[in-house]
RNA sequence: GCCGGAGUGGCGAAAUGGCAGACGCGGCGGACUCAAAAUCCGUUGCCCGCAAGGGCGUGUGGGUUCAAGUCCCACCUCCGGCACCA
């Protein structure tokens, strides 16, 4: 009985936390706060992973050591719910998704509060709850209703976009039109990959060689109505705004290089009209030097964008994407059908295809040529897949001798490479590729600049003479934001119908108070063969409705997964609130997150998303930070046990792993059966045969994942929590060991040990714990022992803080009197690492429960210094001895104990001592001569 | 190709420019036991040596420094991410 039974103890603290709900937060901060979260999980079936409880415990450490140390904590927990997943074991087992959805969440909260997480469960939310859906589709309004002011860099309402008097004179259609054209929420005809087979548009990921990943069906690009979100107009400050975050650098680069600001220059080249191309020429350069460079280019121009304005001079050539809207224009008679049978064959290829670096270049002419604004010479211009039609102007001026891509496409097809730029470190080598910086060679005006000069110069000429102007892209894309899906938030947009029952094209908002739109009741929620989403298929009653005498039919797409993520933290703020989404008390009080967790596959999407969402909220005035999430870290991936690999031929013997072919078969060798020699392991019975070793990705298929309910079975809760942050740094990858887990149960059975009588029948206090007063040394360890952990959590060290534990468990362990002023602090920082075993033994030596709360022990500086020091001393920077001195010995001091020491002297004799370095407190060194 | 991160005992790892390997696993030895498990104690980087002791050691090669796992330069390997963005 008396022995440690996590199993007896756990459920026991579990229940009593519950019951006395020792974690719940106060609804507005009192004193100091800390907002600590953790990415909520998406709930998948096949329960919690051990990947989990890395970042939760790591949270919950933090949690409750703050608690402890009289901090107001917000520590809750949620679940990311809707998702693919759900919808297709729905479509596989006919059972619809909010059923099985939530059936996983009853196990997640099972099994997170098995692990003792201190969460303030009646927080507790799931983005498929109504209520929560109700404030998602109200902050898709708050989008809907917001357009970007560029001139302040803010989102404002709608009502406040200033209409153009032309807009104006035309009527209130067109005025709605050009207000919708501005909004945040905008629909748009966007190109998606269709695959008829499966009946359902598909991801870029998952089409490879224009066939369906599953299946290998045909996948067909075809527009269709999207909503968007109008993420753009946010990249400048989503970029900018990176920098005061506490994010690693990691992250904030990835963020940075996804929203991918690039600066060049944007510049027209004339298409000219048949015949008297050089009167045209100049007489187009003259109407720009008045009129200055058109905001938007007219069809008589090709305009492109280039980050690389310097190399103007070297264009030999022009690329169009296969779908800019110019090409007609610019197909030649003889080239059209080869350039539309181009242009179809592009439209067949995914992004993915098109963008494989590894395949060939190819295009077509156009048949026609556009003058070059700056030496008035005729350029061919081709049509080639490599560039992009959604970034920049969906053109290119090509410059092979001085860019790889266009470089490579002037080889493969003949063109001329004119070399415009001469590298710093030698002479130009004419049709060679150099893409760095250097100095102009053959730019007219230009020529001999630096390259950073010319671009500093060239964008302000191009401006005055109305041929181009500085420009600034990004890679960030508009966020494609519906899904034609069923287990998602609906729209709340309604679209008119006219009288025949054909949609108008007017769209309007759902009133705020006629949410939440919930989703209809469905019995088949498979995607059809064609794009129609599910929803269309719901019943009349759902699908149409009537406002102010009109008819409208709902919009049946639905949101994407992000849409729940991106505010679930402002939510859990104030779970509860019935009339908006959040207090806005309650937000300035506990806002920002001062501490988020969570894997690096959120790096960019989530994350991105979320600040999105967040500055909007912020711009219209109902947030008050621009930031959600202060500080960010983290948790690295949990692999599997380490493996060994060895290989065998087809004919049965053993194959070194170096020598291996791809025919061998790879099998698992057992741990006992390898030793490393050298660098390598080997088979022991056979050292010729190299073997790999190496830890996988948790997998299903490699049969290795580690299951946290078996974990917890075998040891404990408080034992999974603790190895897992022992393991390593929490942002390391590292494998899993069961063997590392039945070590850290080794621990917290000495820990109970310590304070339990385990030879007693009943539950007792150990013999050794007694009251006396505990000696200096033991007054040092604690304290020190105290101190360390208390920095090591803050630092989110955890595997040091633990490890600082078990030198202080076995330094008591052989004590035959064991104080317990030494023993209850030492119970207290232990709870948060162990909480279940620490509240256990907390009780035991009479204190009141519960110990979650207890104050955190105080460390008394004067017990973090020894009296003496033992002082390394070396010659020439090797250890040669050792000299014991007063801690606060100076440098002379030390210096004179080191001397003293008959083993230094000896050495030193003869020799002349050159130099003499002596930190005070850390080591002696002698530099000698001869 | 580009951008991150990481290479330290048999393994997971620790180390404000100042004694490399704390702590844990594993191994070895011992105590307890009829025996085993559990527990407790000791030991454990490698090489030479009976020992005292000495030498070598943080992916490789160079450099800075009295002193480098740590800072600088070049390279190698592994992991992760991005990838025709002009």
């Amino acid at each position: 009985m008396p022995r440690y039974q996590p199993s007896r103890i756990e459920p026991k603290w579990q229940d009593w936390w519950a019951a006395h709900a020792t974690f719940a937060a106060q609804h507005l901060p009192s004193g100091r706060k800390t907002y600590v979260l953790d990415m909520f999980p998406y709930p998948s079936g096949d329960g919690l992973h051990v990947g989990h409880p890395e970042g939760y415990t790591a949270t919950d450490i933090v949690s409750r050591f703050e608690r402890m140390r009289g901090t107001s904590v917000m520590h809750p927990m949620g679940f990311d719910a809707f998702g693919l997943p759900a919808e297709e074991h729905a479509i596989r087992t006919g059972t619809p998704p909010r059923e099985s959805t939530e059936k996983n969440i009853a196990t997640f909260t099972r099994q997170l509060k098995m692990l003792g997480f201190s969460y303030d469960w009646d927080r507790a939310l799931a983005t498929t709850d109504p209520e929560y859906v109700r404030w998602t589709q109200w902050i898709f309004l708050v989008l809907f209703d917001t357009w970007f002011d560029p001139a302040v860099q803010k989102g404002r309402p709608i009502a406040e976009l200033p209409i153009p008097a032309d807009v104006a004179a035309a009527g209130e259609d067109a005025v709605a039109t050009y207000r919708d054209g501005h909004r945040l929420a905008y629909q748009s005809e966007a190109p998606v990959n269709w695959c008829p087979a499966l009946g359902t548009v598909l991801a870029n990921e998952e089409v490879i060689g224009g066939v369906s990943e599953r299946g290998g069906h045909p996948v067909v690009r075809i527009p269709l109505r999207q909503w968007m979100l109008r993420i753009t107009a946010y990249a400048d400050r989503l970029e900018r705004e990176l920098e005061g975050l506490e994010w690693p650098t990691s992250i904030k680069k990835l963020q940075c290089d996804w929203i991918g600001r690039s600066t060049g220059a944007e510049v027209d080249f004339l298409i000219p009209p048949s015949g008297g191309a050089a009167e045209a020429f100049d007489d187009w350069k003259r109407t720009r030097e008045g009129s200055g460079f058109p905001e938007k280019p007219g069809s008589d121009v090709l305009r492109i964008y280039t980050t690389r304005p310097d190399t103007l001079y070297g264009v030999t050539y022009m690329v169009v994407a296969p779908e800019h809207p110019l090409l007609d224009v610019l197909a030649a008679p003889a080239q059209r059908e080869a350039i539309a049978a181009y242009r179809e064959g592009a439209a067949r290829k995914s992004d993915l295809d098109r963008t494989d670096l590894a395949r060939e270049k190819t295009g077509v002419f156009t048949g026609s040529h556009v003058i070059h604004p700056l030496t008035g010479k005729p350029v061919p211009v081709w049509v080639a897949d490599y560039v992009l039609a959604t970034y920049g102007t969906g053109a290119i001026m090509a410059v092979p001798a001085h860019d790889d891509r266009d470089f490579e496409f002037a080889k493969t097809f003949g063109l001329d490479v004119i070399t415009v730029v001469e590298p710093p470190d030698g002479a130009a080598k004419p049709g060679e590729l150099f893409a760095g910086n250097g100095r102009a060679l053959n730019s007219g005006p230009y020529t001999g600049l630096a390259t950073g000069e010319f671009l500093e110069r060239v964008g302000g000429d191009l401006k005055a003479a109305g041929l181009g102007r500085p420009a600034v892209n990004y890679k960030l894309r508009d966020w494609l934001f519906s899904r034609q899906r069923f287990w998602g938030e609906p729209f709340p947009i309604l679209h008119e119908l006219d009288a025949q029952g054909n949609l108008s094209g007017a769209i309007r908002a759902v009133d705020p108070a006629d949410l939440p739109v919930n989703l209809p009741h469905l019995t088949n929620f498979k995607p059809g063969d064609t794009p129609d989403p599910p929803l269309s298929r719901s019943p009349a009653d759902w699908l149409f409705v009537e406002r102010d005498g009109k008819r409208y039919k709902r919009e049946t797409n639905t949101m994407p997964q992000w849409a729940g993520s991106c505010w679930y933290y402002l939510r859990f703020l104030d779970p509860h609130n019935t009339s908006r989404f959040i207090d806005p008390e309650v937000e300035k009080a506990w806002m920002p997150v001062d501490l988020y967790i969570g894997g690096a596959e959120h790096a960019v999407l989530h994350l991105l998303y979320s600040r999105f969402w967040h500055k909007v909220l912020y711009d219209r005035g109902h947030v008050s930070h621009p930031e959600p999430f202060g500080k960010l870290v983290n948790q690295g991936m949990i692999l599997g046990e380490m493996e060994f690999t060895g290989y065998r031929s087809t004919k049965g013997g053993w194959v070194s792993a170096e020598k291996r072919t791809a025919e061998d078969i790879p099998s698992k060798v057992p741990a006992d059966q390898v030793e490393k020699q050298g660098e390598h392991f080997v088979l022991r019975d056979a050292p010729k045969i190299r073997v790999e070793s190496r830890a996988y990705k948790m997998s299903k298929s490699r049969g290795n994942v580690v299951n946290p309910d078996q974990v917890v079975r075998d040891y404990g809760a408080d034992s999974l929590r603790l190895y897992e942050m022992f393991m390593g740094p929490l942002e390391a990858t590292k494998p899993w060991s069961t063997a590392g887990v039945s070590g850290v149960r080794g621990f917290l059975d000495r820990c109970w040990r310590l304070v339990v009588d385990e030879r007693a029948d009943e539950l007792a206090l150990a013999p050794q714990v007694c009251d006396d007063p505990p000696s200096d040394d033991q007054l040092r360890e604690i304290h020190r022992t105290i101190d360390k952990v208390t920095r090591d959590i803050q630092a989110l060290s955890f595997n040091t803080a633990i490890a600082r534990m078990m030198e202080f468990v076995n330094v008591c362990t052989p004590l035959e009197r064991r104080p317990r002023a030494i023993l209850e602090p030492f119970v207290a920082i232990l709870a948060p690492f162990a909480p279940h075993l620490a509240e256990e033994l907390w009780e035991l030596l009479g204190k009141p429960a519960p110990v979650s709360l207890a104050v955190w022990p105080a460390v008394e500086e004067r017990w973090l210094k020894d009296d003496t020091v033992e002082i390394p001393v070396q010659i020439q920077g090797k250890l040669r001895g050792r000299v014991v001195v007063p801690a606060d010995a100076d440098a002379e001091a030390t210096k004179a104990a080191a001397l003293a020491d008959p083993k230094i002297a000896e050495q030193l004799a003869g020799r002349e001592i050159v130099k003499v370095v002596a930190v005070p407190g850390r080591l002696v060194n002698f530099v000698v001569k001869g």
